[in-house]
RNA sequence: GGAGACGUGGCCGAGAGGUCGAAGGCACUCCCCUGCUAAGGGAGCAUGCGGGCAUAAACCUGCAUCAAGGGUUCGAAUCCCUUCGUCUCCGCCA
């Protein structure tokens, strides 16, 4: 949600920036709404006004135990014209929000312009790709070969976007995960978080996923319930933590890391990558989550990024980070940095993490306050990234470590968490 | 699943149709007093959204908010309905 002072002081600013992302702002429409809210709301508070003065004096006046009526009639004569009033406002106030809460965040001035993916900045690039000196193969190839991925029976057992693993690439992927969280909590600074994978309306509210993104999500209905969905991401659990509070200042900043399963329908890409567990529709990530005070959130969204990357660095996967353009950036975002893996069987450089600054945005929605120095209360920042996609991740390890024999070497940092054992070969 | 109780500011807690945005306490901020391990006195102190107001702060003022949404009423924290949540007992259960 952005600042409805700034929409009313400068309009032109605001659809000037929003112009950037491509997202077209109906002026009139603002206008229109905005002066006709100005109208109601002064009229009907009005009307409030004088009806709660002269309720007040029916009080007074039985309590002396005089004649009341004629003050009652008063407040009568006021009746119809305030219902009405109080309908047409709330109307309009309901139709004001729903244009509001699909405006897209304003980018910060630093973001570079463009349409499309196209136009991203590579700011960053870290490793050296390896040279092989035999055919490389993707994931599917190999863990088919090992026997250990298996996306016949996830289609089976669930249907397409579902990945089945077994032995020690399933034991691979579970130790990532933990890699991470271990990671971040010990060297980084964050506390680990276990969250609900179900959510209700209001949290996808808050973050921004609802109202329009809906059909992205998997809903569960329940005849006698509100509806739960399950969650895209552990930012919606972790971020809505702090909705509806006012922090004290030395609570901030808040790092959370969580691991969860994530739950996307990927509506809108049928025909992307359907081939091996790139894009499913449930899938693993390690989330990074820090609320902190406005001031703060610039520096903090170049450390969580920092956070990521030291994951990719750790496990020795070539990588390299990319601004997004105006035009690519996600809805809530201010900006985004994207790291991205060398795939050698893609012969691309893929996204694994996303990490953003949403400064007030979401915050705004959330109502995520905090008392700052002067003991004002603000809306904090929030800001997440991956650290990381962990089957993207599976998926990174197995390429950029395999062997000619179709085994994977595991990485010197994961050896720990595998009693020692140096390659997933078959059996 | 059955039965019951409850939801009030940052926290605790009173309030049971009328001057209640809400006593009292704690916490916090400022001032005074005292100098002695912490106490006494005074003042301030909810949030959101409007209007004055014009870019802001401050100030004044209005409206709304006592879990959320509806309803009854001239008037609702208080009465009614629905939803959400918490707690207790019983049942079931990893």
């Amino acid at each position: 949600m952005l600042d409805i002072q700034l929409l009313r002081n400068n309009i032109g600013a605001v659809a000037d920036r929003l112009a950037t992302r491509g997202f077209v702002l109906d002026r009139p429409m603002f206008h229109r709404l905005e002066s006709e809210r100005k109208r109601l709301q002064t009229r009907t508070q009005e009307l409030q006004a004088s009806r709660n003065s002269l309720s007040k004096q029916v009080g007074v006046l039985k309590g002396r135990g005089e004649d009341a009526g004629p003050v009652m009639a008063q407040v009568a004569a006021l009746k119809d014209e305030l219902d009405a009033n109080e309908v047409r406002l709330g109307e309009l106030l309901k139709t004001f929000d729903a244009f509001l809460a699909v405006l897209p965040n304003l980018p910060q001035e630093n973001v570079p312009l463009g349409r499309s993916d196209a136009d991203n900045v590579e700011v960053k690039r870290w490793g050296t790709q390896r040279s092989f000196d035999f055919p490389v193969k993707d994931h599917v190839d190999l863990g088919e070969g090992l026997a250990q991925l298996d996306f016949a029976t996830a289609a089976k057992v669930a249907g397409t976007r579902f990945s089945l693993m077994k032995g020690q690439l399933a034991r691979l992927h579970r130790v990532l995960a933990q890699f991470m969280l271990d990671t971040h909590t010990a060297a980084h600074g964050y506390t680990e978080v276990y969250s609900p994978y179900l959510v209700n309306a209001a949290s996808l509210t808050g973050t921004g996923q609802l109202p329009k993104f809906e059909e992205d999500l998997f809903k569960i209905l329940r005849p006698d319930a509100e509806p739960l969905y399950l969650i895209p991401t552990a930012e919606v659990p972790v971020t809505n933590i702090v909705r509806n509070e006012i922090l004290n200042a030395e609570e901030l900043p808040l790092k959370l890391v969580c691991h969860t399963p994530c739950f996307r329908s990927e509506a809108g890409s049928y025909g992307r990558d359907t081939r091996g567990m790139i894009r499913q529709h449930q899938f693993d990530k390690v989330e990074l989550v820090q609320i902190v005070a406005p001031a703060d959130s610039v520096a903090a969204h170049e450390e969580l990024t920092g956070h990521a990357e030291q994951i990719l660095e750790m496990l020795e996967l070539p990588y390299r980070r990319v601004t997004l353009c105006s035009g690519d950036m996600g809805f809530s975002s201010a900006k985004t940095y994207d790291l991205e893996v060398w795939l050698p069987a893609q012969n691309a450089y893929r996204e694994i993490s996303s990490c953003s600054n949403f400064e007030a945005f979401q915050a705004r929605r959330m109502q995520a306050r905090h008392r700052n120095e002067r003991n004002k209360v603000e809306l904090v920042h929030t800001l997440n990234g991956s650290g990381l996609a962990v089957g993207r991740t599976l998926v990174a390890v197995m390429e950029n470590f395999q062997n000619a024999d179709g085994s994977i070497a595991i990485p010197d940092v994961l050896r720990a968490y595998f009693s020692g054992l140096e390659r997933i070969g078959v059996g």
